[in-house]
DNA sequence: CGAAGTTACGGATGCCGTAATGATG
DNA sequence: CATCATTACGGCATCCGTAACTTCG
């Protein structure tokens, strides 16, 4: 048995069962793996892809079982590696990050300004997609570090932390009827079309379920991933819109009138997920204190030194997370 | 990185950090070894052994972290092989046992004979040896399973299942004074010599704890690991034996008086446990369930899910073990 | 001087990749 | 017929083991 057997039945298992596909991703030829796959097959006495004569065409149950540990195996070696690596020079190395617009852009540029300051030869990386791709990257090991309020939870590899919680603001043009208003009402809201986020980011799942328990469909004539987007077409007179606290900047946004709508809504709590089993760098664990920002609350040494989500939750089962209000700005 | 040089490492460290030795017990040279190693660690950048001109004068830091790690990462891809000897073939393999005396002669025949008769095509390895030596060849990976009353809670790499509870006789020839008295005390027997079991053997840290807590302290005038010499010297008139329930044989010990002491001594457990994080096979899993015998207990399903001993002893925290008596006969 | 680890070098195994083959949809 | 896995085969890297060397106790 070795690594790279290992490697590569892991790699058709996440392609698909695609051995051309695993070898283009590995820069291997089919050849290769085929043969690499078939000797492991045969050393350990049972077949882990079905094969509809040249076609992979599933997994036998040994083999899913094999792959998993495979999996194990191989993020214990990437382990000793990062292990190495921290030995050898502990603030050099490289740092994933995936996750959404809304983090990016409002939330995070403070805290990597910060640990660019600390940590100036860690090479770092930003990532953006949907929550479910993030959580995915960080689950696969494409990423350290998934950063989302939504859909993180889909992923049982995945051990977040929550980090703060945040609400939103009703954005209107200076002058619009809203602002006049002495006090908001989801009903107020809901009369005007409205502009907002798309369903699955930046917690549109909890604007969602306020509206409809109040009994209220409003109706959204645009969606957007990303609040910039959202912020023009409010300019543009097409909605009212919803975005998140933090996405509201007083100084560029003055044209806009922000009126906070925390009595309104839920609040959301944005988490940081990292790849269960996963061994952290020092610079890792000290960016996920920088971001996390609590200082009061469960020290992230807790954190990491548990083995399930439930053992975190619980942790954090008395704390009132910090909250986020308007967009950060950039010290330094 | 390859599995090879994980191994290597892996075995240097267990032999006291002897390449030579290393090389002997993996069957291989130590020229050979020496490279791979120096290998590994220029690929990791890092040193792994201290080296005092050419000899090995230690471990580094990074060392020790990345061998008790490649320590896990072996251990992984023998639960591979075993995962997938166990879809090969369900009913065969090996079984290596590492008990006591005492359990190999008196508590275990019954088990293995039934063993054996539900699974022909496994091959059963009994080893024996003082409690310690149990308990590291279980942690090492070298035996399956640990069986033993003492000491097996010295390696934090063992999880350990209660099975059952013990008390000890008092064994004295027919005729001797003490088999006259209606009720035995601890002082009765202390005014004997005795004649019991050697230190850290077979529950004798419960003896000697009773003796002392009674302000007695008794001459113990031989001890052995084995009660078949205990008897033999008790037959002798060399003094009175105190031996573990399970030892007397009504049958054949028909010369000597067995005197239940349950009174006196507190009960010993005797627990069988095997290496934190190994795959059981299902005869494996079956053979606890044999040798446990406590069927209306936490299954030991529960217990193999359990990933450290202090949530197996709240399993079985309410559960009162069932009393092993006699020595019991082999059925079939 | 003996024991132990590292370096040198020859041999063989094993892995990889190109190309050809067989099978599938 | 296009795609994909497997087989055939040649080249090359790697690993192993014997032997010589070096260093430490």
């Amino acid at each position: 048995m070795k690594l790279q057997q290992l490697r590569y039945i892991w790699e058709v298992s996440r392609q698909n069962l695609s051995v051309s596909a695993a070898a283009q991703h590995l820069f291997t030829s089919q050849s290769g793996m085929s043969k690499q796959i078939l000797a492991l097959e045969e050393e350990l006495g049972v077949k882990i892809f079905m094969r509809n004569g040249k076609h992979l065409a599933g997994m036998t149950e040994a083999g899913q079982a094999i792959v998993a540990m495979a999996g194990e195996v191989l993020q214990k070696t990437e382990n000793i590696a990062r292990l190495a690596a921290e030995f050898c020079d502990e603030s050099s190395g490289s740092l994933v990050i995936a996750t959404t617009h809304t983090q990016s852009r409002y939330v995070l540029p403070p805290v990597i300004s910060a640990f660019i300051g600390k940590y100036p030869d860690v090479s770092l990386q930003l990532h953006q997609g949907t929550p479910l791709q993030i959580a995915e990257m960080a689950a696969k090991g494409a990423a350290d570090f998934a950063i989302a309020t939504e859909a993180i939870d889909k992923f049982s590899d995945l051990l977040m932390m929550p980090c703060y919680r945040w609400n939103r603001s009703v954005l209107v043009p200076r002058g619009h009827p809203l602002a006049q208003l002495e006090k908001l009402t989801l009903a107020d809201v809901a009369a005007y079309p409205l502009v907002t986020y798309v369903v699955g980011f930046t917690g549109r799942a909890r604007l969602d379920l306020a509206f409809s328990n109040a009994g209220l469909s409003p109706r959204v004539v645009f969606t957007a991933v990303d609040a910039d987007v959202i912020k023009t077409y409010v300019r543009l007179g097409l909605g009212v819109g919803i975005i998140a606290n933090m996405a509201y900047d007083p100084l560029r946004d003055d044209d806009l009138v922000a009126l906070n709508a925390n009595a309104l809504f839920d609040y959301s709590i944005t988490r940081i997920g990292f790849r269960r089993g996963t061994l952290l760098r020092a610079y890792m664990i000290e960016f996920m204190r920088m971001f996390a920002g609590h200082q009061s609350a469960p020290s992230v040494e807790q954190v990491i030194q548990c083995h399930n989500q439930s053992e975190i939750d619980s942790l954090f089962s008395d704390t009132v997370l910090p909250e986020l209000h308007s967009m950060p700005t950039v010290t330094r």
